[in-house]
DNA sequence: CGCGTTTGACCTGCGC
DNA sequence: GCGCAGGTCAAACGCG
């Protein structure tokens, strides 16, 4: 074997480590984040209630915003991932009136008032989940004080209504029923890890390269008899 | 033009 | 009393 090949696949093989670095860098972010839903879901656990108020981080009561004595109601909808709208059809008609940067929290906070009717005292505050930003907590305040407010609420106030296309979480069991979907993504995790952590599948990924290396002058030749651009 | 959203400034309560 | 952080206001802006 001459200076120049072994040169070349002492390069791609550092090039494989870097990756295999990479990849494990990206296992242990993806076991932090499993390890943050497991508390996550052990908060949710310990206030089940139908009135959760574990993941309200606003840890001040403001009195004089929300007088009544009652605990607001906490809901969770389950959005796609790619979805970075902080919209949830619940069948009100809400008006944004601000939106804040919490400060554990990175996802922005959007604060909503009912604008089905003029004095409709009945507020809600969206934000993203910080363990698992495909949920999005919706924390609601006050009370409508409209008729037309008992035909519109998916809230359990009213009869169920699955027309959403949004995933509804209202208690803890649902909340398992996500982290039994990353159960999954876990399992996947750890074929990965078993992966990188064999040698042979080193080895085979530094043969498989070592392979294209000593291909690849054939295929620039081929390219260069159809009259391809070389890279 | 009206309505909804954005966003920086301001207000207010709480902890130290 | 002061600083921090959440909540609200309101002017500017965009869109239908």
């Amino acid at each position: 074997m001459d200076y120049e090949k072994v040169e070349s696949l002492e390069v791609e093989l550092q090039h494989v480590k870097d990756e295999n670095n990479a990849l494990r860098l990206m296992l242990e972010d993806e076991r932090r984040k499993y390890k943050n839903l497991q508390s996550y879901l052990l908060e949710i656990k310990n206030n089940e209630s139908s009135y959760v108020h574990s993941l309200d981080t606003n840890k001040r009561t403001r009195l004089e915003e929300f007088p009544t004595a009652k605990k607001p109601l906490q809901v969770y909808v389950k959005t796609h991932p790619m979805d970075d709208s902080l919209i949830i059809k619940d069948g009100y008609q809400w008006r944004k009136y601000g939106q804040k940067v919490t400060k554990d929290n990175a996802s922005p906070r959007a604060y909503f008032r009912c604008s089905m009717a003029p004095n409709c005292s009945a507020k809600k505050k969206v934000q993203r989940c910080v363990y698992d930003r495909s949920i999005i907590v919706a924390t609601y305040d006050g009370e409508h004080n409209h008729d037309d407010a008992f035909h519109h609420s998916f809230l359990p106030s009213s009869s169920g209504n699955n027309n959403s296309p949004l995933t509804i979480i209202q208690n803890y069991k649902e909340a398992l029923n996500i982290m039994e979907q990353n159960e999954h993504g876990i399992k996947i995790e750890e074929y990965v890890s078993s992966l990188i952590k064999d040698p042979e599948f080193t080895v085979a990924i530094a043969e498989a390269v070592a392979q294209s290396i000593i291909a690849q002058p054939m295929q620039q030749c081929l390219n260069f008899n159809l009259g391809h651009p070389q890279e």
